[in-house]
RNA sequence: CGGGGCGUGGCGCAGCUUGGUAGCGCGUCUGGUUUGGGACCAGAAAGUCGCAGGUUCGAAUCCUGUCGCCCCGACCA
């Protein structure tokens, strides 16, 4: 390709609605423009970067035994009511009516339209497992779109969803995935982590994220470096405390004034009592019952855990209206002692003596209060968000965090849409079985993304070979200079010839210009044709990611390049 | 949806407080001189000041409404 016919409009100034590196850079480098709030084009350079990644996935699909196909963007409403969720999945759907005033979604996801094609055309065990996946636009309208292209609205997403005929059959699908994924990441050379994560409200007992490694990531991942423990912060266990307290050091509980303290902070300037010595409590309305969880502090409740343990539809704060109305006490005085509901205290609590809590009764508080003695809890289980220094679950060392990208995610459905929809096969004894479903999901568009959060420097993007829009761009210092451009020409069809992906900057643009603008784009390979060099018949070859300079004689030039790339492609 | 901010040539911004006929840098086009890390000179094109009302002799500027965009919170690939 000449540069002087590429279409990548690039900008010298950051556009001032982009606040991360990859927006910043896609845009300023002409990969992307947005159309609305949360939705892109693609412009050319930007659609070879996706197309690679399509083509990593799709080959890493058909290895695990997947079947591409492609289903519709425009899904019917019947569909929808069948699996229950056209109520459920609220306004984070798109949707649209037909002359006919019928409803339809844009497609946020496919579980229904595959879980009712494989019902209709698979009726026995005999032709199970199968994987099915397409690469396609998915459509949620995103209460906040977000950071350019890490959470639009409209976004390319490769989904496989897998059939088998028992949960044995699951566990051997989903081993598959994830291996799959991880060659996939690795391929890219993108440095990521496989995290346990909550599998929510979908069911099913496991689930994985992958995360590429990012400051700018939104998700919280906790580590152990001793272990290959890994999990989100939502599903991130905390262990329990292996020294609970003695029944001998409890000091009596005694009721303390203190007027107008109502928050844990105040409490610490004003009772100079510090955070690990409090409790607070905190009362939730769990599918309409008043239920109270304490915990220290200075934690925060992972509501997630909370509501796994109730197996709550809904679970949200309660107001402060009918907490008084159950308590006699606002926010700011709540404690669990003489409390009549169900209380639900942290693990941590365990080994916490003689702490203050609030004592029902505003502007008084307890202080000597013990778990046990004073009060009596529903269950102690763990309610809180691990932090990076709690002890790994796994082998007890101490924990890191690190923020990450979702890029990937697989989890385990069960029956519950094959149950729905009816997908069931008969089984070698004749007898009639629901599927067992399984379903994996790339967000494309935000890996592309994710790649550039992770590989930049001042000067722009530095793409990793695999995913890189063009693998080589050639640069004439002088487009003016006859010898210059007749040398350049020469390797540019030379490595053409080869498969070689390469641009020619045939721009009247002066040298610097076009060191600009290769380092902006990102092409990992620059080859400069320039009069110095050209005088002893060599070329300048320089890789994006490193200093150096490498003087290379003409006719060694292909060979050079093969090496890098070959290289680059297994890093 | 709650909170904060912003809409002025393609991009980045100034002008608004104190109404008076729209300006700067970059980019674009033409000509010339240049040519190893975003050149210089000369000339040119390009703006319903987001939109709709209102106040006023007069509105980018003041008032009201509305739309859009960005950032912070609960969701997710």
């Amino acid at each position: 390709m000449k540069a002087s016919q590429l279409f990548y409009p690039t900008l010298r100034e950051v556009p001032s609605e982009a606040e991360i590196v990859s927006h910043q850079l896609l845009l300023r480098a002409g990969f992307i423009r947005k159309t609305t709030a949360g939705v892109y084009s693609y412009l050319p350079l930007a659609k070879r970067v996706l197309r690679k990644i399509e083509n990593i996935v799709r080959e890493e699909m058909d290895r695990a035994g997947g079947q591409e196909l492609m289903m519709p963007i425009i899904q019917p409403q019947e569909l929808w009511e069948i699996s229950g969720r056209w109520s459920v999945y609220g306004d984070e759907m798109f949707r649209l009516y037909d002359r006919h005033n019928r409803g339809f979604a844009l497609g946020p996801t496919h579980e229904e339209i595959i879980t009712a094609l494989v019902d209709a055309d698979v009726q026995s065990y005999r032709d199970l497992p199968l994987l099915l996946y397409q690469i396609q636009n998915k459509y949620r309208d995103e209460i906040r779109p977000r950071f350019g292209l890490m959470r639009g609205r409209e976004f390319i997403m490769k989904d496989l969803y897998s059939f088998d005929v028992d949960y044995e059959g699951l566990d051997v699908s989903y081993k598959k995935m994830h291996s799959a994924y991880q060659a996939i990441y690795d391929r890219m050379n993108l440095n990521y982590r496989v995290v346990e994560a909550d599998s929510g409200a979908i069911g099913g007992n496991e689930s994985h994220e992958f995360m590429v490694l990012a400051d700018s990531g939104e998700c919280t991942v906790l580590y152990c470096k001793s272990c290959d423990y890994a999990a989100n912060v939502e599903k991130a266990q905390c262990k329990a405390p292996d020294e609970p307290t003695s029944v001998s050091d409890w000091r009596e509980m005694e009721k303390i004034s203190t007027p107008g303290l109502r928050t844990i902070q105040d409490l610490v300037t004003n009772m100079g009592i510090p955070e690990q010595e409090q409790v607070k409590t905190l009362m939730y309305s769990a599918d309409e019952e008043i239920i109270a969880v304490v915990l220290r502090g200075d934690r925060e409740l992972n509501e997630i855990k909370l509501k796994n343990l109730l197996g709550a539809e809904q679970l949200f704060m309660a107001d402060e209206a009918s907490v008084r109305e159950r308590c006699g006490a606002g926010f700011g005085s709540l404690g669990p002692v003489g409390l009549k509901l169900k209380i639900y205290a942290d693990l941590e609590l365990t080994r916490m003596q003689n702490f203050s809590c609030g004592a029902n009764e505003d502007n008084f508080h307890f202080r000597n209060v013990n778990m046990g003695r004073d009060f009596v809890p529903e269950a102690v289980v763990d309610l809180r968000n691990a932090v990076e220094g709690d002890l790994c679950p796994v082998c007890s060392s101490s924990l890191q965090s690190i923020c990450g990208i979702e890029v990937g995610h697989i989890f385990k459905l069960g029956t519950k849409y094959s149950d729905a929809m009816g997908a069931s096969f008969i089984n070698a004894n004749g007898e009639e079985k629901a599927m067992i479903m399984g379903c994996y999901g790339i967000g494309v568009s935000r890996t592309m993304a994710a790649a550039v959060e992770q590989n930049n420097d001042a000067n722009g993007i530095i793409w990793p070979i695999p995913i890189a829009p063009y693998h080589v761009i050639i640069i004439p210092v002088n487009a003016k200079k006859e010898e210059q451009m007749q040398a350049a020409t020469a390797i540019y069809e030379e490595l053409m010839a080869e498969g070689i992906e390469v641009i020619l900057d045939d721009r009247d643009e002066r040298a610097g210009v076009k060191f600009k603008d290769a380092d902006l784009i990102g092409i990992p390979i620059k080859i400069t044709i320039g009069p110095k060099s050209l005088q002893e018949n060599q070329a300048e070859v320089k890789k994006r990611w490193e200093g150096d300079t490498e003087l290379v004689p003409m006719d060694q030039v292909l060979n050079t390049i093969k090496a890098i790339i070959s290289a680059g492609m297994k890093k």
